[in-house]
DNA sequence: ACTATATAGTTCCACATCGCACTAATAAAG
DNA sequence: CTTTATTAGTGCGATGTGGAACTATATAGT
């Protein structure tokens, strides 16, 4: 579901200066619910966002890695990520071997149909970012990507704290 | 789960004007992830985002409207709007009253027990806003806000097209 | 080497989310 | 006024998500 949407400007409350941040995660908590539908539409159905997430990672980073790895990059529980994994295993785009420098652990690869199916996938999406791109213009995009990247990597430094 | 982390740059395929709108869904999906977890990391055990955000709606924006309203503005489907004030309303943090206007829909109000609680939890939240803003300056956050708001907003007005 | 501790992954279970079908009520069409 | 279509909310079932506890392996301490 959504995100917060505080403000407890209300009242004479917490520092003003503070509010902000609020009000940035209740846009981002939005903003992630209207995207995660957007692509979700275009997705085959039972397909889900959480799926595409990993077949995209394991291409746009590095595949090989372990699914505790993949757990730790998108923030979800590794019992998350093993129920997320066996559906991707299940329909073949992922492959996972026993590591074999640790035995207890494996290691996720993709497959050839996992990258055909991911790379379809996006094309599906391409006409909807087309459309937004009319509407809301690239640089505005240019312009607060380095912020959210930077907010992004400060609050994954401090995410164990 | 968190969001696609799409980036087609590994091939000549789509346009690399619009790959930044791909790495900014990234980073939406993955904070919205973080600061879920931070703000039910300090909410009572079993209070979660979903429930305290339409609190927070009901004081910020105004109470004594639908449940289907709450479910646009949060944009879930309205049968998860009906679960979640299924709750809030077990614990006594809103009332549904019968709508006069029209008999097959309710009003939803926030009880002064719903009031406290959520401004409580506000509290309980600030440390970590603060913390965060020790290490994220505010004229950073106060430089992508507009944006993202501007961004919700289209794309809130393109989601019926 | 042996014990204690930590880690990777899974299983089991609780629950939030959400699609589908249904009821009740309103609005529109004739 | 009667019929039809639309809308608000709910019950039910399927599934994604995540916590607790467990097994197997690896690492640290002695």
């Amino acid at each position: 579901m959504a995100e917060p949407d505080l403000n407890p400007s209300h009242q004479g409350g917490p520092d003003p200066a503070l509010i902000a941040y609020f009000a940035l995660f209740n846009e981002i908590g939005i903003l992630a619910q209207l995207s995660s539908a957007m692509f979700e539409a275009r997705l085959p159905p039972g397909v889900l966002v959480s799926q595409f997430a990993i077949l995209n990672h394991l291409i746009r980073v590095k595949d090989g890695r372990t699914p505790l790895d993949l757990a730790r990059a998108f923030q979800v529980p590794k019992t998350t990520m093993t129920h997320t994994l066996a559906l991707l295993e299940g329909r073949g785009h992922v492959r996972l071997d026993t590591n074999p420098r640790d035995g207890r652990s494996k290691l996720v690869w993709i497959t050839p149909d996992g990258r055909d199916f991911r790379n379809r996938a996006i094309t599906m999406l391409m006409p909807d970012i087309e459309a937004l791109a009319r509407v809301f213009p690239a640089d505005r995009v240019q312009a607060m990507l380095p912020h959210l990247t930077a907010l992004r990597e400060t609050m994954d430094a401090r995410r164990d704290a």
